[in-house]
DNA sequence: CAAGATAATTGACCGTGGTCAATAGTGTAA
DNA sequence: TTACACTATTGACCACGGTCAATTATCTTG
């Protein structure tokens, strides 16, 4: 089914990639253009479509590369034990995720599998994020009566939601550490004796 | 400072408003093209974008009038007593949202007020509903150890989460009712004695 | 009403993502 | 090496959102 790729290919390929990189280092992911892109690589315009399906695409995997990244670093820390643990290991990952409007937009689009195509590289992500979180959750001081599961992606609807509070002019810029604490409390704290 | 409209400008802004509802309620979000919108309202492609800022600005306002109308019925109906009618009363709301993908990812960018920007119609509609959730949480039977307005603002999240999942291949397209209803009982339930 | 000020409208033009029929390159078998 | 099938590349072209200097309509004031 699947041919061996030429080597050409694999090498244009690489070189876009490169490219695109280097200019996502230098003026952010909001900046890069294909044309840019292609002109910088030496190829022509629709070299970039025969590679990848559409700009959203690259994006997809640069950003996903970024997101691995990410988690890699939050599963190389000890585990947290408790939830003020739990927002440290999270800040540096939802930061890289607000860091540009544009990233931020492009990560919810592509958040979930986009239907009936291949699951794709910030997809994937997601779903390391929430198997992080289930061992997170299973191995910490935190409420028994809700299946992990279920509480690891309330973890992540959460922290979109604080998320999408940065870029909101009326609870402007406030940190992402306060407001995530305070959902984050309610939702995984071990019910209370008293209160 | 703000001048008085003239007449004609009025009559403008409301055809190409117009023209733009007949063509979504032809063919969805999705299909509307400013080219067409100024064809068949029979004005220039500059006359639309002295009306409105982008595109976007109009979808704000025809997407942010159709969520009012979904907020007044759901305020209209009698407030939910407990956590199936509040679930109930939200889906019509969400099956909106989710009617399709653009709408959706249309609704998430403006969802929150864009930075140092007025706030558009779309904002507006989801202030409302922290409104209508913390007045529903009030009334009801759930938990008083958080504060409504946190949970209203939980219930949002989980809203968005379980839409969501509706455009992920992986969790397909089953409905809204179970997987919500599975995130507020978690949520909203007042702590059980026993279990 | 005339003249000037302000506001609305126009449409040629641009930027940029994306398409596709034609062409060139690559691997393979005789 | 030649012939052939298959793959990769090309670049002119399109779609569509958005811009702006020039033009036209409307309002105001004497």
């Amino acid at each position: 089914m699947a041919r061996t790729p030429q080597k050409r290919t694999l090498e244009t390929r690489a070189r876009l990639v490169a490219v695109a990189q280097d200019i996502v280092a230098r003026n952010g992911f909001e900046a890069l253009r294909v044309e840019d892109v292609v002109q910088v690589a030496g190829v022509a315009k629709g070299t970039f479509f025969a590679h990848f399906r559409d700009k959203d695409a690259l994006m997809d995997r640069l950003i996903g590369a970024r997101l691995d990244a990410e988690i890699d670093a939050m599963v190389a820390a000890p585990p947290p034990r408790d939830l003020a643990q739990m927002v440290d290991r999270l800040v540096p990952l939802l930061t890289f995720m607000t860091s540009e409007r544009y990233v931020f937009d492009v990560i919810l689009r592509y958040s979930g599998a986009a239907a009936r195509e291949e699951i794709g590289a910030i997809a994937t992500t997601f779903g390391r994020q929430i198997e992080v979180f289930i061992g997170w959750i299973e191995g910490g001081d935190f409420r028994r009566d809700v299946p992990a599961a279920i509480l690891a992606e309330g973890v992540q609807a959460f922290a979109v939601q604080v998320m999408a509070l940065r870029f909101c002019a009326l609870h402007g810029g406030n940190g992402l550490r306060d407001p995530l604490s305070t959902y984050l409390a309610a939702w995984l704290s071990p019910p209370q004796p008293s209160a």
